[in-house]
DNA sequence: TGGAGTTGACCGACACA
DNA sequence: TGTGTCGGTCAACTCCA
């Protein structure tokens, strides 16, 4: 069990989730904090929320059938299934693609699948810079195009490009989080006020995003 | 033509009988 | 321990600017 940290921006949620071996000798709070802010900085929301390219994506009841029906199947053959199905329906594929708000970082798509057990699709991103082993998962349910889930892996070993934006006088938050909820294995809670200005270093940002902190155990 | 996205296939982990 | 299912990843393929 590790550490995670929540941010829900806009009504969309996001999570970025911690190594079960993370430090644990600091504070909740600070842990939170310290969790944070490599994720807020990249969090530069410039495009949100995010949407389907092509044209507005909805999905029939037949569709939603369609899916129940192929999560009764294997894995792959699940997927299988819902195309098949789809291209029946003389669907564009193009409208099944997911544009996700651009956080500050370019990332390499390698995967999608339909995940069962969620019934959501998941695609599969990695950072593209050379020697930076980030990844992040993006999850959303065909309900739901607009409800975006995405969890971070990992680290980054450079800047995210927020900061050169910055520079060039252009907001970096555009729609700042509304909330943001650390969920740490604590014995106590932290909670702060609303509008609560944050003590962290090198955040331009920070104090105006962060309406509302909180850790709880896990 | 090259970059990015798609997708079938593969692999290791896990649950269960 | 064998089998089936799962999530994650690879890599060939397709699409598009």
């Amino acid at each position: 069990m590790g550490c995670s940290l929540r941010a829900v921006v806009t009504g969309k949620e996001i999570m970025k989730e911690t190594p079960p071996n993370a430090d644990k000798s600091t504070t909740p709070l600070h842990t939170a904090l310290s969790l944070s802010l490599s994720f807020l900085l990249s969090f530069s929301f410039l495009s949100f929320p995010g949407r389907w390219a092509g044209e507005s994506f909805e999905r029939t009841s037949e569709e939603i059938a369609a899916m129940n029906e192929a999560s009764h199947l294997t894995r792959d053959a699940s997927m299988e299934a819902f195309e098949e199905f789809r291209e029946g329906q003389e669907t564009e594929r193009s409208s099944y693609r997911l544009v996700l708000p651009a956080d500050g970082y370019e990332w390499k798509k390698y995967g999608q699948k339909f995940i069962k057990n969620i019934g959501k699709f998941r695609s599969y991103f990695k950072c593209q810079r050379t020697g930076c082993g980030a990844k992040k998962k993006a999850e959303w349910t065909p309900t739901e195009p607009s409800d975006i889930k995405v969890k971070y892996d990992g680290k980054h070993t450079h800047d995210s490009w927020a900061y050169s934006v910055q520079s060039e006088g252009i907001p970096l938050l555009a729609q700042p989080p509304t909330s943001i909820t650390c969920s740490h294995r604590c014995l106590e809670i932290k909670t702060l006020p609303l509008g609560i200005m944050i003590p962290i270093e090198s955040c331009p940002f920070l104090s105006a995003a962060i309406v509302d902190i909180f850790c709880t155990c896990t």
